[in-house]
DNA sequence: AATAGTTGTGAATATTTTGTGAAACTATTG
DNA sequence: CAATAGTTTCACAAAATATTCACAACTATT
């Protein structure tokens, strides 16, 4: 699951966090200052920092600044009274939540899970392009051969599914959990439907969508 | 001539810099600390600020922050050592320049004139325009083919947000955090009801916001 | 060629999502 | 402290999409 950095002057403060972050199933590894925070972030992946503003050498401010130079990885501001947060200030350079001591379990767990959420696949989507098709998953529209093709949820995201996966196989359950989701219940067969669908909307392009017998689906563009 | 708003918490300095900027011809005022200098920009017309980093109350790079929030006025930093001013973060905090003390006459004067020179009519307001539709953000205007539209709040958010990403979806969730805050709560489906009447007082122009089934709305010209 | 298992397809049905008007609620302003 | 403008919620209608089903078409294996 998610790796979070705590940074915090107070070993207390970074148990107590971890305490509450590890039954979630988070990963916590610890920095006392932002210097020691900088050196973590650059050795390990990290998908969320909780910083504490107040720390001796590098504040939690300068940190913040230094890490966006970088990464866009999202940052909840730890801070004692709610009256040193300057919040306009602290979003600007790119905090994405912030977090008043002291705090209950509830709360940092509410937080971390809606900031993950949140900020879940908002960095850079580029376009997709294979053959004739160009995919702009950010607005979400399709061409083939310049022309737009209007695609539903479903279409949309099997087709991006494929062209970030070129070439390999998916049974309809793969499809099933990476598309609908780990929780669907019903037919796999509703798969079948959506790829014809899909490839009736591609149309010459369609072809690009390949049925592997007795297996699933692969989009192939070597054909 | 151009009124220059000296912040230095050391009356000396202030001295020594209206000393060196009065024969040129400027009107010099004077703060001690951040807290001041802000209370005396709201008060006059200002120039040009020179802004000491290091001080009581609120420090330059905060107070940078809290006038970027309203104005574009040019910011010079004053630094004592030049390892003490981190060039990167100032710069995306608004800075214009920065002068590393002790410096010379000329120096001063110099940097003025040239950041003078170079921001003189580059506040230009920036205008967004789409099709028949115009706004001016910083005087919260609207305009559809040439006739004003007012807009609430909410909607004027919206619709720059919109414009200022242009073709991006954005789920109702992306848009309560941006235009609602992060800690809003409450229903997502107050966010039709705020594109409805968005739409219906944008009139013909209203259809560039569109509904992308099962994710969001984005805002698309190229209909 | 017969068979069993797999996939394609069109149409009917079910479900989800969005639009909308009105009411309730909240600021803001004189 | 009204009056007003703005915001949010709600309930239902409307629209769009997703799913299922039945059967045809296909593939691999004997």
């Amino acid at each position: 699951m998610a790796t979070i950095l705590i940074i915090d002057d107070e070993k207390e403060m970074r148990e107590l966090l971890r305490l509450y972050l590890e039954p979630e199933g988070f990963t916590c590894i610890e920095a006392d200052d932002g210097e020691e925070g900088l050196a973590q972030f650059g050795r390990r992946h990290v998908d969320l920092i909780l910083l504490d503003i107040m720390m001796p050498k590098l504040d939690g401010y300068r940190f913040c600044m230094h890490v966006r130079e970088r990464s866009q990885v999202p940052i909840i501001f730890l801070t004692a009274r709610s009256d040193e947060w300057d919040r306009v200030y602290g979003l600007k350079i790119g905090a994405d939540d912030y977090i008043v001591k002291p705090f209950s379990p509830n709360e940092v767990v509410a937080r971390v899970h809606a900031v993950l959420r949140r900020t879940k696949g908002a960095d850079a989507a580029p376009q997709y392009e294979a053959g004739p098709i160009v995919v702009d998953e950010k607005a979400r529209k399709v061409t083939v051969n310049g022309k737009t093709v209007l695609l539903t949820l479903k279409e949309f995201e099997l087709l991006v599914l494929f062209l970030k996966h070129r070439g390999q196989v998916f049974t309809r359950e793969q499809l099933l959990d990476r598309v609908w989701g780990i929780h669907y219940v019903g037919s796999t067969r509703t798969v079948d439907t959506h790829i014809k669908t899909l490839r009736i909307k591609l149309g010459e392009a369609g072809q690009l969508i390949q049925t592997v017998w007795g297996v699933g689906y692969k989009f192939d563009e070597t054909v």
